[in-house]
DNA sequence: ACCTGAACACCGTTCAAGT
DNA sequence: ACCTGAACACCGTTCAAGT
């Protein structure tokens, strides 16, 4: 009869992200997604080992999904200056159009105890991307000749501070426009990080 | 016989932190609170509506508490540049150091639904303690004099991203000292940020 | 007023059993 | 291989009852 055979993989992560998405994480149980599959609540057992297993596979997806976007808007601003701008405002507007996506992969659920090497291989990938494009333009002499790494945690954690806070509704108290918010920053973060003279 | 009296609500709030700090969120049980305090797990129906409005008063003790040590730190610091770099510093040190606090004022446990006006009230209070600071820099010509509020986002975001990647252990994969990340980032802020001459 | 114990409706997970 | 149904040990919350 009704098997879902090879993609209820698919059907079981494309339902737990919709379910975050409409009543938030506590909504996400396990015997409402297979419910609303037409599936036992145990079904999912033969997919995941268990429900962390299903969120942190919500996690990687979620890692790859920025990790091309980053480097999409890399490439579309030309590289430089214009690119690497794009790629902060790409940052925020991929956890703003994906919410719960950005909350499994940096709400703390994952990274309690020590996750699987997969979820953290693709995670330092997509923060390669940002390094990667720091060392581009401090060769290029538009960026200030700090250890990249130190640059790249700086401006992640500008980000994602942007992303979490709009995420969770904190800019919404004081009429904040998030991309507006996200333009100021990059304005700064080029005044804070250019190249000084020699 | 042991009756806790009016400090009832004083343990359960201690213990909560305490359970959050040592085991997670996720294993704070109301059960396993009442029995640590020896004392029913329906005990604290009679101070809390709900296991939620012990979280919100966990956030909102978070929110005084992170409020007068920002003010502390920029009258330790005798206001100007010395105090709103302390200010960021004391910002990160007490996420840092209040990491189960930090986590149920931003998890995105208490904002998800309309949060009771009183923590609202107080998480307001704090923010504008960074405002404040940034008018009183801007009235002494040292920083730029955009929109206080729009700066105040900017730099919340800052230190809210270096306080969350912290605690979730984002940098402890790259060997990041945090105290030498917020150094950084207070001079990259003081440098974006400076006032323009007119 | 403050606390208890039993009860209710949930939850994730296991496991023997079915196809 | 893949899925099911019953069972187990949890959970937050309610409520009549005790002091």
């Amino acid at each position: 009869m009704a098997y879902h055979h090879g993609d209820l993989r698919r059907a079981l992560l494309d339902e737990a992200v919709r379910t975050i998405q409409m009543d938030g994480l506590h909504a996400l149980t396990l015997r409402a997604v297979g419910q609303r599959l037409k599936v036992s609540r145990t079904a999912l057992y033969r997919h995941f080992a268990d429900k962390s297993a299903l969120l942190s596979a919500v996690a990687g997806e979620g890692f790859v999904m920025l990790r091309t976007q980053l480097a999409a808007a890399w490439e579309a601003g030309g590289g430089g200056v214009a690119g690497f701008d794009e790629m902060g405002r790409a940052y925020v507007r991929f956890a703003v159009a994906n919410p719960s996506h950005y909350r499994v992969m940096f709400g703390g659920f994952v990274a309690e105890r020590e996750p699987d090497p997969e979820l953290a291989r693709e995670a330092t990938a997509a923060f390669q991307t940002l390094v990667d494009a720091i060392v581009a333009q401090q060769q290029a002499g538009l960026l200030r000749r700090d250890p990249p790494q130190r640059l790249a945690d700086y401006i992640w954690s500008i980000v994602h501070g942007i992303a979490m806070l709009a995420i969770d509704g904190h800019f919404q108290h004081h009429c904040t426009d998030v991309e507006d918010l996200v333009a100021f920053a990059v304005e700064r973060i080029r005044t804070g990080t250019a190249a000084v003279a020699d």
